[in-house]
DNA sequence: TTTGGATAGTTGTATAAACAACTATATGTC
DNA sequence: GACATATAGTTGTTTATACAACTATCCAAA
């Protein structure tokens, strides 16, 4: 028997992700709400993207966390909406290089701040320091399990 | 203007979930080494179910966080395995209550198990009081937005 | 230079979620 | 009792995820 230290609902909770959930929820109501034809997985894509243009689809699993057919698809569904492009890289025939669009660059500061609305939404009447303990600790289930 | 709070790493952590989804794939792996044939999604209804059996679709939809089309498919496929079925409530019948069978009353203990223990390797190297304030943070996010 | 293993990406299939539109049943009001 | 409205559940469609199997390219060792 493994012990004692969860109770049920702090078990179900963590395990389905409620609250992550909730803000993805709440962050997609605001983008559809502002006319913004975007999934929140394709918004978390083009995050990456503008951290850094131009990197592999590879590299777009390591940062999302998502495995090679998920990329593909959502890189397939990005290119639809012409807000990436695949480059056929000249160093190694094998990779893609997903570049922004000039639409997609457009993106950035609207959903930025929406984002930054949803968690500030979010987060009403918890203090920083709880906020950090949280962060924290879900960086360390991420590493502990990844 | 929202405000400064937020970097962007916090920001995408807590937008896309990573620890709760990490916790999910480490459940499922589990169950797919246990040759349990069974998916999360459908074990977090089992899991209400183990707490009050009989509830309706849309107890079932309040408890989990899902809408009725959600809960609807799941409850199919958990029929197709056989862990539950569909009654026609007597009293109202627009509803149907939903039982477990005795196989899925079997899957409680193991699956449980399973769940607790991945927690438990989640969690490692984290302090009781520090997962507290972790979980009530997550719990007012919810409350939140809910 | 050939060959075999590793890496990058794609495709097929199953499950799941969100949204809209739908059917069936219940209920309250006239 | 009839009708409007609300509630419970289903179905259709799109998007996304996981896993397995596949193709294409690269690279290193014989």
């Amino acid at each position: 028997m493994s012990n004692n230290q969860f109770k049920r609902g702090e078990l179900y909770s963590f395990i389905t992700g409620k609250a992550s959930t909730a803000i993805a929820r709440r962050l997609q109501k605001k983008f559809n709400a502002a006319n913004l034809n975007l999934t929140i997985e394709q918004w978390s894509v083009l995050y990456h993207l503008w951290k850094q243009d131009g990197i592999s689809q590879q590299e777009l699993c390591n940062a999302s966390f998502r495995d090679k057919p998920s990329i593909t698809r959502l890189v397939d569904n990005l290119e639809k909406l012409q807000l990436v492009k695949r480059v056929s890289s000249e160093s190694d025939r094998r990779m893609n290089l997903i570049y922004l669009t000039k639409q997609a660059l457009k993106l950035q500061d609207q959903t930025m701040e929406l984002a930054n609305e949803t968690l500030n939404e979010a987060l009403e009447g918890v203090s920083p320091d709880r906020i950090d303990v949280c962060r924290e600790v879900l960086q360390i289930v991420y590493d502990n399990l990844k």
